[in-house]
DNA sequence: CTGAAAGCGCTTACAG
DNA sequence: CTGAAAGCGCTTACAG
């Protein structure tokens, strides 16, 4: 493979002036800057971003830090935004794999070594080891859903509580009144916000709360059977509330399974919404009315941020609240939009 | 950042020495071999991996080369697998995302820039010109549903021809006698290799392939629109077929709305058969019958082929074809399993 | 405007 | 078994 040596060979300047020009320094003549580029272009040359970033202390990379199970539909409508956001930076995004290599392995110090240049973290819990390696290294941090800021360190979520609001108000004035809620139970930051966000929402509304249809899972990991299994509970009480938020669409699909077994019908017998707005809302019968989070907007905006941390360490946000909006279908008994 | 420098002098030693303890080499005393490590442990250092890369001329790094869309449930499976895979190897993998900056952007320049020694591509046509580029180049590659073949290229796939043989059969077996086919115009390896399955399924079954029922797109994503579209008109033919095999699970969405909105049952006036196995065929009613593709197995073992062939350039697989399985739910008037 | 020299943090013959 | 020296391919003061 060519090197900036062979470039400056054949254009008969210098190592130092290729380099100028590679990097568009104004200390070059222009008729040797057209004639290096011209050789550039003919060896298609492309400088080794190795050898680069030794120098610079730099790697062009942003890291991605998720749970180790991966398979979440959430974050890879993220990563469509990140990637977006990228291609407009000179970053590359990198996935750091090797997590069971290592009896001790360090996630920052993997990243220090690589050079990676700023991190998203997704899915993780406050607590994780890894996390809190990162907060303390001086790596720029950006946090999906996870409500924790240092000097280097800000996070990123959805407007959970006006979220939880719009579900609501709207089941309000479809005219429930008994409504329930359906959640892991509120040990982290999201599932902490919303069910706070209920109690908020049918205050406003002069709704009461009733603990009689809030209900709990301990499994944190928004499954469907979670859903089933907290729908059930709540069919089996001896009266029902005519309506049920739950606190995500995955939630949602279990609990119209469950619904689907006992021979209730959605929204007859109670309504329903979800959260996220995933695309199963569509596919479900009846649709599912849900809160939409701009996932891949939160992707793209993370990285433009990471990217403002990087390049300049002065800057230091603190949190970035993006808006949810309602997408009513037909789960609560309102006509489809 | 500490180097091996600090390393060396806070041991005693030289950075030759250090280096040799890093890699494992043999002819190092246990006792100082013991000594360096205690201090690697103790300031918590990491090899910069830059430093390494550039005189070994590698980055221990594996890129992904997809689509521009990129919103794809297959691509996101498959990357489960993929860094399932990765943790054993000591690979990272890196996304190069920027396509758009430069005029003559060039992948595979790109790839070499960063040293990187492997490329897993997918969802792209034969003659993309990345592709090309990266044939020529000498980086091995390894694609996913691409037929092509070099030098250090190869290709992974589904078993496509049984899979779609797995469908036709268990029609057949319900007594279905007059299938239709919904797909993709065959322009492109997996839509041929299909819609060549099909023929030869009907033929081992001794049934019918009628023209009429067997209705192409010009559109190639295999979106939900398309399925509508072509049942429409399926529908709108003079006779209907009973049983219908969608080329993918999307077409078959779309397929279900051409039916609803018609008032159609399934499987009672026309069966549907999907492909891909997604999620979504649980979740709408009736259940859908699916071909699965085991995607995270597919992206597993395409990183482990990839990485032999990195690690041996004397390895130079051709094609790997992966098993599929009938999943049987409710869409063809079979029992649900 | 141009280029020689030093250095980024490693590895690898090679000498001892 | 140990380490001095050269080199990987760049960038950056600095001198001219």
């Amino acid at each position: 493979v060519a090197s900036i040596n062979d470039v400056a060979r054949l254009a008969g300047v210098s190592p130092t002036t290729v380099s100028k020009v590679i990097n568009n320094y104004k200390d070059v003549s222009n008729k040797t800057r057209l004639k290096v580029q011209k050789i550039i272009q003919e060896i298609n040359f492309s400088p080794n971003v190795m050898a680069r970033g030794l120098v610079k202390g730099r790697s062009w990379t942003v890291g991605i830090l998720s749970t180790p199970s991966f398979q979440n539909p959430f974050l890879y409508s993220a990563m469509t935004g990140m990637k977006k956001a990228l291609e407009n930076t000179g970053y590359d995004l990198i996935y750091l794999t090797q997590e069971n290599k290592q009896p001790n392995y360090n996630f920052a110090n993997h990243c220090l070594g690589r050079n990676v240049e700023g991190v998203i973290a997704f899915g993780l819990e406050k607590d994780s080891k890894h996390l809190i390696d990162l907060m303390h290294s001086e790596i720029p941090a950006l946090l999906i859903d996870i409500n924790l800021v240092g000097k280097r360190t800000a996070y990123i979520t959805s407007d959970n509580k006006t979220g939880v609001y719009q579900a609501v108000q709207h089941l309000n004035n479809m005219g429930h009144t008994k409504i329930g809620y359906l959640s892991p139970k509120p040990a982290n930051y999201i599932t902490s916000i919303r069910h706070d966000g209920f109690k908020e929402a049918l205050d406003k509304c002069s709704l009461p709360y009733c603990n009689d249809y809030v209900l709990f899972t301990d499994d944190l990991s928004y499954s469907r059977q979670s859903g089933y299994e907290l729908m059930k509970r709540l069919i089996e009480m001896p009266q029902l509330p005519t309506a049920v938020l739950c606190a995500s669409d995955t939630l949602a699909i279990g609990a119209y399974e469950a619904m689907e077994e006992h021979g209730l019908k959605i929204p007859e017998d109670i309504a329903i919404v979800g959260f996220d707005d995933l695309d199963l809302c569509d596919l479900i019968r009846p649709k599912l009315t849900s809160v939409r989070q701009n996932i891949e907007a939160i992707g793209e905006k993370a990285i433009e941020t990471l990217v403002y941390m990087i390049e300049d360490p002065s800057y230091s946000p603190k949190e970035i609240i993006m808006p949810t909006e309602l997408v009513v279908r037909n789960s609560c008994g309102a006509q489809a939009r």
